[in-house]
DNA sequence: CAGATGGGGTTTTTT
DNA sequence: ACCCCATCTG
C-alpha cells in the first residue's frame, strides 16, 4: 500500500481508526480509493478481516471493491471479510436466524411481480375491485412505502385515518401472511426481517455486534431508514461507522432513500469526525464550475466546490434543433466529427437521458447510420417473460410452497389447464392447504378434471417429480434445466406461441443466456452448485449482463443510458440531451416539488464528463402523439454564463485541415467496409 | 380453452 | 404511439 498516492483529505480518511466518521465525497474524488486503503490500513494494523463488514448498494459496487481490496490487501482470501449489498448481507443474516421465528430458512425471493400476484389475491380475499380507486399499484406503493419508513402496523392505521379508508392494514396484513404460506419474504423483508430479530432477540444482535467490529458503508446518501437501522443497530456503542457518500448525489428519494441519513450523520452519531473530498480527478474545471453553481442552488446540503488540476477546458455547449430525429443526427455528425478530429473512442462517448422512452429514436437513427452504440439497462433482461417463466419453473422445484410460480408455469406453454382447472386446484388446495403442485399430483384431484386438463398435469407431474430428484444432486445444472424445459415442452411451445422468426429466435437467444448464467454459476461455484444457490444469486445479483449490444460485435460503442443508470461512471463526453421542461425536469417532479433533485440528477450528468459537456433540446417533439412546442429546461439557466456557451453544430465542427480528411477518408472506408460485412 | 381485440397507463431502478 | 392486461368471441 503506497499512502503518498493520496492527497491530504483522502489520507485523514484512509489512517481513521474509531469512532463514526463521515467521508464527504463529490464526485470522482477518489472514494473508493478511500474506502480500499482505509480497509487495508485496518488490516495492516491488525483488524481481524472478519471483523469489518463493507456493504454497498449495488452488487456491481461490491464486486468492483472486492477486486480493489484484493488488489491492495496482499493475501487476503476472497471470503476473508463480507463485501456485499445490504440485501445480500440481510439475506445471509435471515438463512442463518430465520428459524428462530419458526419460519423456514430456505426461503424463496418475491419480486415485483409476485408482490403484486400476492396483493391481486388478497384484495379478491377481501372482496376489493382492482379496477377501482385503490389498484394494485397503490397498495404496492404503500406495502413499499410502510416498509422503507418503518412503520408498524398501528402507525399504518393511525395514518390511514388521515388517508381515508383505503384498507392497507388489511392488504399489508393478508399480504404478509400469504408470503409466509408460500415460503417466500420479498426484498424488504430481507433488510426488515433481520432488524426485528435483532430487536426481539438480544443476544442473537450480541453475536452479530461481535463480530463487526468495523462498519463501512458506501453511497450512503441512498440509504433508507431500514438500511440506516440497521447499520446503527450493529454498531452499537462502539459506533465505527464509516460512511462514505455525496448527499448532491442523492437520486434515489423516489424509491425511499432519505438524504438525511446523510445529512444528520453528525447528530445521529456524535463527535463524528467529517471528511471532505473536493479535489476532483476526473474533470476539467469549466465542467466542475458549472457543476458547483448549478447544485448551489439548492438549500440543505453539505457545501461543496470541487476542483481539479486538469485545467480549464472548453465551456460547456447548448445546442437547439426543431424536432427529435434532429438531436439524433447532430449527435451523431458530433460523435463523428469528435472521432475523426479528437481521436476519441466509441466507448469514451455517453449519451444520457432523463427518461427511457428517449433512447428510442437514437437507437434508430445510430442503427441506420451504423454508428457502434450500446444501450445500457433499459429493460431488464429477468422482466422478460420467458425468462419469468424460466425462473418459476425453477422456483417450484427448490420451493414447492411457491403456488405463485406454479400459476405461471401451470399452462405455459398451453396444455389445456385453463381457468376453470385452476380454480378447481384451488378448491382442493383450499380444503386440504396442501400447496398447488402437491394438488397436481393427486389422483383424486386430477380426476375431478376434463380429460384434457388431467392429462397435461399428468404430463407435468411426471416430469416434475422426475426433475426434483435429478436436481436433488449437485451439478449438471445448466444440463438439467435444459432438460427440464425441453420435457416440459417449453422450447416446442415458444415455436407455437411467436411466429415471427426473428421475435422467436431472440426468446430462445434469452432462455439460452438464462441457462449459460447457470453454466457460469456452476463455474464459479465448483461442482457443488445447487440449484438453491443458483437461485439465491439469481435473486439478488445481477450477473446476467443487462447490456444489450448493437452495430458491433465486441462491447464497444457510444453508450446509451438515464441519468440514474450512468452514476459512478465516467466518459471523456457526455451529451445531455433532451433539455426540455416538463422532460427534464420531469414533469411529476415539478408538480411533486422534488426538483432539488433534479437538479442533483443534473449535477450528476455534468460531473460524469471528463472533458466536454453538450446539451441539446428541441423545439418541438412529439408528445403521445401530436406535435408540441418545447421550452427550454431551466437548469440551463442555472448553468454561469461565462462557462456555456449557445453553438450550432458549425461551431464546433471547424473547417478541416488536411490531417481530418485524410481520419474522415480511413472513417469511410470503415464504414464502407461495416456496411459490407452486414448484411 | 385459446387467440384476438380493446382500454388504460406512461420517470427514474436495485435488490 | 406503444405496451401490458383484461375481457370477449370462436
Amino acid at each position: 500500500m503506497n499512502f503518498n498516492l493520496l492527497n491530504p483529505q483522502q489520507l485523514r480518511a484512509a489512517r481513521h481508526r474509531e469512532g463514526p466518521m463521515l467521508v464527504l465525497a463529490g464526485a470522482g474524488t477518489g472514494k473508493t480509493t478511500v474506502i480500499t486503503y482505509r480497509i487495508g490500513h485496518l488490516i495492516s494494523c491488525g483488524v481481524d478481516p472478519g471483523a469489518i463488514l463493507a456493504v454497498t448498494f449495488t452488487n456491481k459496487a461490491a464486486r468492483e471493491m472486492k477486486t480493489r481490496i484484493t488488489a491492495v490487501v496482499k493475501g487476503l482470501g476472497e471470503d476473508a471479510m463480507f463485501v456485499g449489498t445490504f440485501h445480500g448481507f440481510g439475506c445471509r443474516m435471515l438463512r442463518a436466524n430465520m428459524s428462530v421465528l419458526g419460519y423456514s430458512s430456505r426461503f424463496g425471493i418475491a419480486d415485483e411481480g409476485d408482490q403484486a400476484d400476492v396483493i391481486k389475491q388478497v384484495m379478491g380475499d377481501l372482496g376489493l375491485d382492482p379496477t377501482g380507486e385503490f389498484g394494485v399499484q397503490y397498495y404496492l406503493r404503500g406495502i413499499r412505502h410502510a416498509n422503507n419508513t418503518l412503520q408498524s402496523e398501528e402507525d399504518i392505521r393511525e395514518a390511514g385515518r388521515y388517508r381515508g379508508n383505503d384498507g392497507l392494514p388489511e392488504i399489508l396484513a393478508g399480504y404478509r401472511e400469504k408470503l409466509r404460506l408460500l415460503n417466500l419474504v420479498d426484498y424488504d423483508d430481507l433488510l426488515l426481517i433481520p432488524v426485528s430479530i435483532w430487536t426481539n432477540y438480544p443476544e442473537i444482535m450480541q453475536r452479530y455486534r461481535d463480530t463487526y467490529q468495523y462498519i463501512l458503508v458506501d453511497e450512503y446518501q441512498d440509504t433508507n431508514l431500514v438500511q440506516a437501522r440497521m447499520i446503527s443497530m450493529l454498531a452499537g456503542d462502539r459506533k465505527n461507522v464509516c460512511v462514505v457518500g455525496d448527499d448532491d448525489q442523492a437520486i434515489y428519494g423516489w424509491r425511499g432513500a432519505d438524504v438525511k441519513n446523510i445529512l444528520n450523520f453528525e447528530s445521529t452519531y456524535d463527535g463524528a469526525a467529517i471528511v471532505k473530498l473536493e479535489q476532483n480527478y476526473r474533470s476539467t474545471n469549466a465542467i466542475l464550475a458549472a457543476a458547483n453553481h448549478v447544485i448551489a442552488h439548492n438549500g440543505h446540503r453539505h457545501s461543496k466546490a470541487l476542483w481539479s488540476e486538469n485545467g480549464t477546458g472548453e465551456p460547456l455547449s447548448i445546442m437547439r434543433v426543431d424536432r427529435e430525429v434532429e438531436e439524433a443526427r447532430l449527435v451523431l455528425n458530433l460523435i463523428q466529427h469528435f472521432r475523426a478530429v479528437d481521436h476519441i473512442n466509441y466507448d469514451d462517448v455517453v449519451v444520457l437521458y432523463r427518461s427511457n422512452f428517449q433512447s428510442r429514436i437514437f437507437e434508430q437513427v445510430f442503427s441506420e447510420r451504423r454508428l457502434p452504440h450500446r444501450i445500457v439497462g433499459s429493460k431488464a433482461f429477468y422482466e422478460r417473460r420467458e425468462i419469468k417463466d424460466a425462473v418459476a419453473y425453477l422456483r417450484i422445484v427448490v420451493n414447492p410452497h411457491d403456488d405463485l410460480a406454479f400459476l405461471r408455469i401451470v399452462n405455459v406453454p398451453a396444455r389445456g389447464v385453463g381457468r376453470s382447472s385452476v380454480d378447481t386446484l384451488l378448491m382442493f388446495k383450499s380444503e386440504t392447504g396442501r400447496p398447488l403442485v402437491s394438488m397436481a399430483a393427486d389422483e383424486h384431484v386430477v380426476n375431478a378434471l376434463s380429460a384434457k386438463a388431467a392429462a397435461g398435469l399428468r404430463d407435468l407431474s411426471r416430469v416434475y417429480s422426475d426433475v426434483r430428484r435429478q436436481f436433488g444432486t449437485p451439478g449438471n445444472l445448466a444440463e438439467t434445466i435444459r432438460d427440464y424445459f425441453d420435457r416440459v415442452g417449453y422450447y416446442t411451445g415458444l415455436r407455437r406461441l411467436y411466429r415471427d422468426p426473428q421475435e422467436l429466435q431472440s426468446r430462445f437467444d434469452n432462455l439460452g443466456e438464462f441457462v449459460n448464467s447457470a453454466a457460469l454459476f456452476e463455474e464459479r461455484v465448483g461442482g457443488r452448485a445447487t440449484l438453491f444457490d443458483f437461485l439465491e444469486s439469481y435473486s439478488l445479483t445481477d450477473d446476467s449482463e443487462r447490456v444489450t449490444r448493437q452495430g458491433s460485435e465486441d462491447d464497444s460503442g457510444v453508450a446509451l443510458m438515464t441519468i440514474h443508470n450512468s452514476k459512478g461512471m465516467e466518459f471523456d463526453i457526455v451529451f445531455v440531451v433532451g433539455m426540455e421542461t416538463d422532460l427534464f425536469p420531469h414533469k411529476r417532479s415539478i408538480a411533486e416539488c422534488s426538483l432539488d433533485e433534479e437538479r442533483r440528477l443534473f449535477y450528476v450528468a455534468l460531473t460524469r464528463a471528463k472533458r466536454r459537456v453538450i446539451m441539446t433540446y428541441s423545439r418541438t417533439r412529439a408528445v403521445r402523439g401530436s406535435r408540441q412546442h418545447r421550452v427550454p429546461s431551466c437548469f440551463m439557466d442555472e448553468l454561469p454564463e461565462e462557462w456555456k456557451a449557445f453553438q450550432s453544430a458549425a461551431d464546433i465542427m471547424t473547417p478541416a485541415g488536411q490531417d481530418d480528411v485524410r481520419a474522415a477518408c480511413a472513417l469511410m472506408r470503415e464504414r464502407l467496409a461495416a456496411d459490407n460485412a452486414a448484411p
